[in-house]
This record gives structure tokens, C-alpha cells and sequence, in this order.
DNA sequence: GCCGGAAGAC
DNA sequence: GTCTTCCGGC
């Protein structure tokens, strides 16, 4: 098991201050959480413990009693402040490490991609970090999430920002240390006064204070916002040291280290995926004091920063994204789940082989779209988990049907792939591919907007599908070295906190093979090359669209993901076509797509040299 | 100890 | 929206 000590993972500044609380006008008790998770003074009352974000509760009533006094509630004990963390669950910020007491975990997943959809991989390492759960370790380059110049944390997701970000500085000024609760009772000064240096918060004031100056520069961020001169030039120890003072056997996850990049920003357009403009796609938004903050910086290293977009794209699986919330940023590949085939051996960078420059990854399969994604709610509670479903056994409450079905959303009236992939398991495989759930996608949303649910994984997940479900056995892939990643049935989402787990051919393959497999997704998600395979695509059309694929996976652009759409359409349309030909002769209706091919596959065969053909012109053209 | 519903405060 | 409080159940 790691520990704290020897695995580091830095959370950023904002998350232990209250100011970084945009949703709420006082400070939530994660933060508060985190808070106190980062001072070593309570390391007797709370500590990181275990896993990656495990944190277990010492004293769970002086924990309570600090809560309580941070929030003028001298009543609070520990009934009523566990009954606040359980409140998080349904919120995905932490979840219960079963069998411990006292023991949560936070999800860092869902903290992190929530808060930092940018990711900055520009200068080099300015900066850093703060506290330290545990964490897998990784080594020097890194990257940052927030905005770093003006325009990145002011423009496009300045809608983004929530209202409380800055205006919470005067408020916590105000508050300041308020501690004045009329019992008398010392509030959130109590940690200052406990030898929590005043200015710790300080320069987070000063830091929401410089965000609003546009010139605000990486490092300055990162002096007033992540990590404050240590005036006592004594380096923090354990897993709450940053990053830059961490010790090399730290390991934060996110230290620093410059990482070659282009000028190297990833400024919000490169995150579309998490874009939360009024017209972005996040109609769920889990929790407003998720909001980003687009003022602090979080180092990662190449190998964090796979785990991170491998968590990422987790989270378009766990949070139910289109892919289209797959991250794309330039020379950074996320880590895609190694195939069985590939004999990787852990996931997320945990072997040697991610040791490497994640560039080399470029060489995989791995190709980032800019998908754009749609939160679904909450996971169900735990009746609604357990009730209908116990030891989740296959419930897809949303899905329509158990077959497996992968659409592309397009225009109304053109041809569906969900159709096409019925078509596919039009043989309905018992064992057939996970099932995936698809939505309809609203007309807000882009037409090559995705969402795909899988089903399968949800079956793991008791529907909180929080993450990926663990290797598949049939998936050949060894399992994380997290020891209780599998014991609980929300350990799951735990993955995003540990060492993303790479999804199995069966099942995260084909969330992450929306880019980087799509023949397996097309295919019939992974059916086809299962064992018993039992897909019924032809094999031209297998290769086809293989092809069209690594066409459209060339040009890297949305134009190009376009077009597959359309190849998609017209694939689809050509291996209805017989069907419809026989029944109406007009494609129009989808509701005949879901037809089994039946025959005509020789029509099919030339027309789809001919579609292959406008394809690969379409695709010269860019 | 933990869970989660319900009601209510802020 | 985020707890706080209460409480019955496991």
C-alpha cells in the first residue's frame, strides 16, 4: 500500500481554501476537509492514509468539533458531520472506504477535471503544489491545469467562472478569520491559532486578487496562489509538501518539471470537453463549488498528466461524457487503455513503459478528439443502486435496450449508427458486446456529439459508473495495484483517484476506442474480436471503416471526425440500404436501420468502395 | 459505524 | 445548493 509519505499528490491550493468555494458562500466541508488534511497540526485528527486521496479520520469528534466551529455549529459531532460527507457521495467529491473507520476518500477525478478543464503544459516548473494525498508517483515534467495567461482564464470560460470565485475574497476577508461565533466559540481561526500562519490564506486573497489582473503571470500565480514562499524555509513534509519542495521520494504526482510543449499552453479551447460555456455541453454540472478555478495551477508530470487525462477519460465513461470530453491536446496523448494484446502491464503509467516522453504515446493508438461532452446526473442512490439490482447485476435503468448500441448523434433522418450497430449484433451475441447506452442528443449539441453510456461498466458500478470497471479478466490486463480498487463496489470510482485503470477491450476500450479503436467500437464494441466473435460485419466493412478511421484520425480535426460521421452515415446507409430496399426503397427512416443487414452484402461491398473512395477524397482535401 | 430519507435553516 | 438536524434501519 502506498502511503502518504512515500507517494505524494498535490492538490492544489484551491482546494483547501475556502475561497475556492465558488458555489457556496461559506466554506464546504471538503474544503474544510482538505484544509485540515493539509496541515500537519491535525494530522492527528485527520490524515491522508491508504490510497490515493484516502484520508481516515482520527478523531472523528474533534473533527467534528473543528467543523462545527469553522461553521458556528457547536453542536456538530460526528453523526451529523459523516452525514454531510455521505452527502458527497451522491456528489462523487468523496466516497466511503468500506470497511475502514473513519475512513473516505476523495475523488480527485472528479475534483480535478472539474476544477481544472485546461490544462497548461506550457513554461516549466514554476510552481507549485501544496498538499499531497497519496498518490502514485511520477516524475519530473509536468503541467498545469488552470489558465495561465489572462485570456485563458478570462475568456472562454469566463462564463465558467463562478460567481463566488473572486468575489469571495472580500468575503473571506470579511469573514476572515472569523471566528466569532456567538457561543464564543473560535471558528476558522482556530486553525491559525493552532500555528497556521495568517498568510497561508493570504495569498490566496492575494492570488484571486492578481487573477483579476491581466497580466497575471504563471508564476506569479503560483507564488501568490499555489505556493506561498515557506518563510520557515523548512520544506513540508510528507504528502502535503509541494511539489518543488517535495522530496524526490515524495513522488508527488505533479511536480514540476518543465514539459516540452509549443509555447505550451492548453488553453480552454484545447478543453472543449470541459468547456463550460453557456453553450457548452454540460448540463449537469455535479457541484458548484466544482467550478473551475481558473486561478491556481497544478503541476503534473507526463506520466500524472496521463493519469490525469487517462482519469479523464475515465470521467467521460465514470460522468457518462460524450467522448467528445476525451481531452485533445496537442503532443499529449492520454494514456489509452493498453489492449490485452499489447501486454501492457498496468495502467496508467504505473509500468516503465510510461516512464517515457508521453509523446510516445502518439505512436498508439491514442488519438484525442475534442469531443465536446454532457453529464448525466448523479449516480442513483444506494437503494435505487442496490434495490432493483443488487450486486449489479445488469441494470441499465436508462437503457433501452441490452443491446449493444453506439450512435453518433446526427442530423434527424439520416441514418443512425446506433441502427448500424444493431445491425452488428443483429446476431445479438449473448455474450455479446457491453451494452451501451444512447442518448439522444439534444439539439443544443453538436451533431457529432456523442453519448454513449456503457452499460456494462454501469453493471459494475451499480450505476454510479463512476469509473472504469475494472480489468476484464477476458481483457488481459493485469489489475491496478490498488488493493481495494475491487473490493467496493464503488471502488470504481476510486480508479480516478488511483492510477486510472486502462479499460479493458470489452469495456473501456471502447469509450476510449471511440478515438483510438474505433474499429472495435464500430464493430460491434469488441464483440468482434472476442473469442466467440460473433459480430456479423462484413469483413470489408470492417476494414473499411478501420480505414476511415485512421483517415479521419490523420486529420485530426473536428472536419475529419465530420466526415466520418458522414462515412459512418453512409456506411450505415449502404448496409441498410438492401433492407430498405426490399422494404420501402427510401433510407429516410431510421427505424429501419435497425435491421439486420440480411443480404446484399455484394451491393454493400461496391458501394462501399465507392463510398471509400468520396471518403478518402473528402479527406485529401484537408 | 454507517447509511440515507426527510425537513428545515441559511 | 449545502449543509444541519433528526432519525430509523442495517
Amino acid at each position: 500500500m502506498k502511503t502518504p509519505g512515500d507517494t505524494g499528490f498535490t492538490f492544489p491550493d484551491w482546494a483547501y481554501k475556502p475561497e475556492s468555494s465558488p458555489g457556496s458562500r461559506q466554506i464546504q466541508l471538503w474544503h474544510f476537509i482538505l484544509e485540515l488534511l493539509r496541515k500537519e497540526e491535525y494530522h492527528d485528527v485527520i490524515a491522508w492514509q491508504g490510497d490515493y486521496g484516502e484520508f481516515v479520520i482520527k478523531e472523528p469528534e474533534e473533527v467534528a468539533r473543528l467543523w462545527g466551529a469553522r461553521k458556528c455549529k457547536p453542536q456538530m459531532n460526528y453523526d451529523k458531520l459523516s452525514r454531510a460527507l455521505r452527502y458527497y457521495y451522491n456528489k462523487r467529491i468523496l466516497h466511503k472506504t468500506k470497511g475502514k473507520r473513519f475512513t473516505y476518500k476523495f475523488n480527485f477525478n472528479k475534483l480535478v477535471l472539474v476544477n481544472y478543464p485546461f490544462i497548461d503544459m506550457g513554461s516549466a516548473g514554476s510552481g507549485v503544489p501544496q498538499s499531497a494525498p497519496p498518490v502514485p508517483s511520477g516524475v519530473s515534467t509536468h503541467f498545469r491545469f488552470p489558465p495561465s495567461t489572462p485570456s485563458d482564464v478570462l475568456s472562454p470560460s469566463e462564463e465558467l467562472r463562478s460567481p463566488g470565485v473572486f468575489s469571495a475574497v472580500p468575503r473571506r476577508i470579511a469573514r476572515g478569520s472569523v471566528s466569532d461565533c456567538s457561543d464564543g466559540t473560535s471558528t476558522n481561526s482556530e486553525l491559525e491559532e493552532t500555528g497556521i500562519a495568517p498568510g497561508d490564506d493570504r495569498p490566496a486573497d492575494r492570488a484571486f486578487r492578481n487573477l483579476l489582473h491581466p497580466r497575471l503571470s504563471h508564476d506569479s500565480l503560483f507564488r501568490v496562489y499555489g505556493a506561498p514562499p515557506n518563510p520557515t524555509g523548512l520544506p513540508r513534509s510528507g504528502p502535503l509538501a509541494p511539489p518543488h519542495r517535495v522530496h524526490p521520494e515524495s513522488l508527488s504526482p505533479f511536480p514540476l518539471s518543465p514539459l516540452p510543449g509549443p509555447g505550451g499552453l492548453l488553453v480552454p479551447a484545447l478543453s472543449p470537453a470541459l468547456s463550460m460555456t453557456p453553450t457548452s455541453h454540460m448540463p449537469y454540472t455535479p457541484s458548484p463549488s466544482l467550478s473551475p478555478m481558473l486561478g491556481s495551477h497544478f503541476s503534473f508530470n507526463p506520466e500524472d498528466m496521463k493519469r490525469y487525462l487517462q482519469a479523464h477519460t475515465q470521467s467521460v465513461y465514470n460522468y457518462h461524457l460524450s467522448p467528445r470530453a476525451f481531452l485533445h491536446y496537442p503532443k499529449i496523448v492520454i494514456p489509452q487503455p493498453q489492449r490485452p494484446d499489447k501486454g501492457l502491464g498496468g495502467p496508467a503509467g504505473m509500468g516503465p513503459h510510461l516512464s517515457s516522453h508521453p509523446l510516445h504515446h502518439q505512436a498508439e493508438e491514442s488519438h484525442l478528439s475534442p469531443f465536446k461532452f454532457k453529464l448525466q446526473p448523479p449516480p442513483l442512490g444506494r437503494k435505487q443502486r442496490e434495490g432493483p439490482n443488487p450486486a449489479g447485476a445488469g441494470h441499465a435503468p436508462n437503457s433501452g435496450s441490452a443491446t449493444a448500441s453506439f450512435s453518433y448523434s446526427r442530423e434527424p433522418g439520416s441514418a443512425s449508427n446506433s441502427a448500424s450497430s444493431g445491425m452488428m449484433t443483429n446476431n445479438s451475441t449473448p455474450a455479446g458486446p457491453p451494452k451501451i447506452k444512447v442518448e439522444p442528443i439534444s439539439d443544443m449539441e453538436s451533431e457529432e456529439e456523442v453519448e454513449v453510456t456503457n452499460i456494462s461498466e454501469e453493471e459494475h458500478e451499480d450505476d454510479e459508473c463512476d469509473v472504469f470497471s475494472p480489468p476484464h479478466p477476458n481483457g488481459g490486463l493485469a489489475p491496478p495495484p490498488n488493493h481495494d480498487r475491487m473490493t467496493d463496489d464503488d471502488d470504481l470510482e476510486e480508479d480516478v483517484f488511483k492510477t486510472p485503470a486502462a479499460p479493458t477491450s470489452g469495456v473501456g476500450a471502447n469509450l476510449l476506442g471511440l478515438k483510438a479503436e474505433p474499429r472495435e467500437l464500430n464493430l460491434g464494441q469488441g464483440a468482434p474480436i472476442s473469442p466467440g466473435g460473433t459480430h456479423c460485419i462484413p469483413l470489408k466493412l470492417r476494414f473499411k471503416r478501420r480505414w476511415s478511421e485512421d483517415q479521419r484520425m490523420e486529420a485530426g480535426t473536428e472536419e475529419a471526425e465530420d466526415k466520418k460521421s458522414r462515412a459512418e452515415r453512409e456506411e450505415i446507409t449502404q448496409e441498410v440500404e438492401p433492407k430498405l430496399g426490399k422494404e420501402n426503397g427510401d433510407r429516410k427512416s431510421p427505424d429501419t436501420l435497425a435491421a439486420p443487414l440480411g443480404t446484399g452484402q455484394r451491393r454493400v461491398s461496391s458501394e462501399l468502395q465507392r463510398a471509400t473512395a468520396q471518403l478518402s477524397l473528402e479527406n485529401n482535401i484537408f
